[in-house]
DNA sequence: CATGAATGAGATTTCATTCAT
DNA sequence: TATGAATGAAATCTCATTCAT
């Protein structure tokens, strides 16, 4: 298939489905998942209830699309020569492009961690979750691995675990949050 | 018949309140504070939808009393000689008492990491974390500053967002979870 | 039967019962018969809730009882000597004593104009305001006929109503309320 | 299919909304605001408990419109010149307009004079109410100051508590009323 | 494709009343 | 006589979802 050009990209982004996505995102991140109504979601998007229920078949549906997409992009910024292998450059990139993510997609990521602690919403999204932590935990170990430290599965899992937390603490407050300072902190002691 | 004593119905008040609060952190911990109902509560404690308003003003109290009570303990924990200032030694054994913590009161620390992100949750028991996490990250920050590191605040601020990120993974998945590993790590790197 | 002491009067009335039903007239008139719950009566009454249902089958006989002995007081105003015939100072002291009452009692009158359109609530104490009111308005008309006034149960009714209008109005805005020229016009124009 | 045009939808909602109002004026005025349960008003008004939210924010919000649309034709009767001014013709027609009200509307006007003595029901609809009985008042004591009496505010005010107890004993027993009689003795003794 | 009125289950909360002590 | 913890029915209100148009 011919790539689409900017204008369909364009028109496809103005569809009424991702008007009501996009409207999603931002309640969902603002009130979770199950403090926010369709009916707040209909009001911002500007469309009907009914409308919503013809392109999602459900509130949880809705949920799912929105993070199924959404880490669709994810995954291009994680280790891009796809060949899972990791080099200290790609290592330096990585953080960077989270915290670039963090910012763009401010939204998704507070839907995303807000998600996180809830067994019963993140039971519908759970699989595709997995599906794209696992190559990437599986990345950093051998990333490790190669560096030869000792117990470099602990090291993925720790790296890991950092940017949860980084992540969320930028979130809640991203103006009182030393970016610059961490990432620099992290390259030096885990690159 | 007399009536029971002041002290007797104190006691009742105590233990009932008690029940009614672990029953309360169990469900809150599963389904998040807005998907708990008050009815799976009280079901849980085993008394009536009625009681639990004899002894919490709102569902929105029951959760601030759990809260506020579940972080006097941990007060105790960080920074146990109360001087506002931390040892080496006092380093390692804050992370070893945040793991107890987790694995003895799980389902509050479940329950405390699902709030962080609700904003509208947060609001209800916000002056009370801010309450415990700020001398916290001060006397992070105090300690980094006596170790003579570049940014001390950039320092305390990575290490409270590590401890977030890897108690939130920890209580995820407590099996797969390499504690001790990463505990050796944490440790070495940020002591 | 002798009479009661002054000492004896004053025990009986600080009776629990008493008590009970002096608290229940305040927050009756203050919050109606529905509005008012069971607890704030105890509570004003600071006795327990067990109790009142020591001295009274329910909400609904704690009114009864409070509309009963109320009513008693007020029979001995109207037409003080019981001849079922009025004179025209009677008449005036009839007035006069309307208003005394509405001041001495103004919990208890502010509770009997709030039940009085009030279907359900009045069928509890329908029988002893008949009771009451039927002796009165009798004796008004054959008042008004004595007079020679042309349909004189058209008057006693008019009379009734009227001392239901003052005597609302009065209670509702007892400060802004001209009680002293309109007794006199009343008294003027129907005597 | 296309969706019903706006005005089709205006035109059910102006429809759905006057059922719902009918059905609630009825069961306040039999129950009292407090004594009603939205579940009575619903089911009488022939639709779910849900749909009533649909059109009212509250049960206080629907209170609060019946009151006020049912005052607003009350303000076309009195004085109906709106000059501020009334002459002795008028002061007759409002004596007759007030009862035909009473007959054509009794459901609202048992309901409003069943809201007059509760406090906090009364709050809800204060200010309509003062802002219809104000100028009632004013324009009622120009007519007296014209006529001379001596006190015509004192006049003013035992009119309206008149009318205020006519129309209360005309609502508890119309057919046992002598309206028409108490109408001549009130233009008789008033006018 | 699009609307929004309508439903009904379920949520939080209140409260008259009971009862063990 | 007196207490207040406990109950359960019912109240107000919300909301995901359906459906006639």
């Amino acid at each position: 298939m011919s790539p689409r050009t900017k204008k369909q990209y364009k028109e496809i982004r103005k569809e009424k489905r991702a008007i009501i996505m996009e409207a999603a995102v931002e309640v969902f991140a603002e009130k979770t998942f199950m403090g926010a109504s369709v009916s707040m979601i209909t009001k911002k998007a500007g469309v009907s209830k009914g409308l919503l229920y013809n392109y999602f078949e459900s509130k949880e549906d809705l949920l799912r699309q929105i993070i199924f997409e959404g880490f669709e992009e994810f995954a291009h910024v994680f280790d891009p020569n796809k060949d899972g292998s990791l080099t200290e450059n790609e290592f330096k990139y990585f953080i960077d492009e989270t915290f670039r993510l963090l910012q763009k997609d401010t939204y998704f990521w507070k839907l995303y961690f807000s998600i996180v602690m809830q067994p019963d919403v993140m039971l519908l999204v759970q699989d595709k979750i997995m599906e794209m932590i696992g190559p990437f935990l599986q990345t950093l170990t051998e990333y490790y691995e190669k560096k030869g430290v000792e117990n470099p599965m602990a090291y993925a899992r720790l790296m890991g675990s950092i940017m949860d937390g980084v992540s969320m603490n930028y979130l809640v407050d991203p103006e009182g949050f030393p970016v610059e300072d961490i990432k620099k902190i992290l390259i030096d002691k885990f690159k």
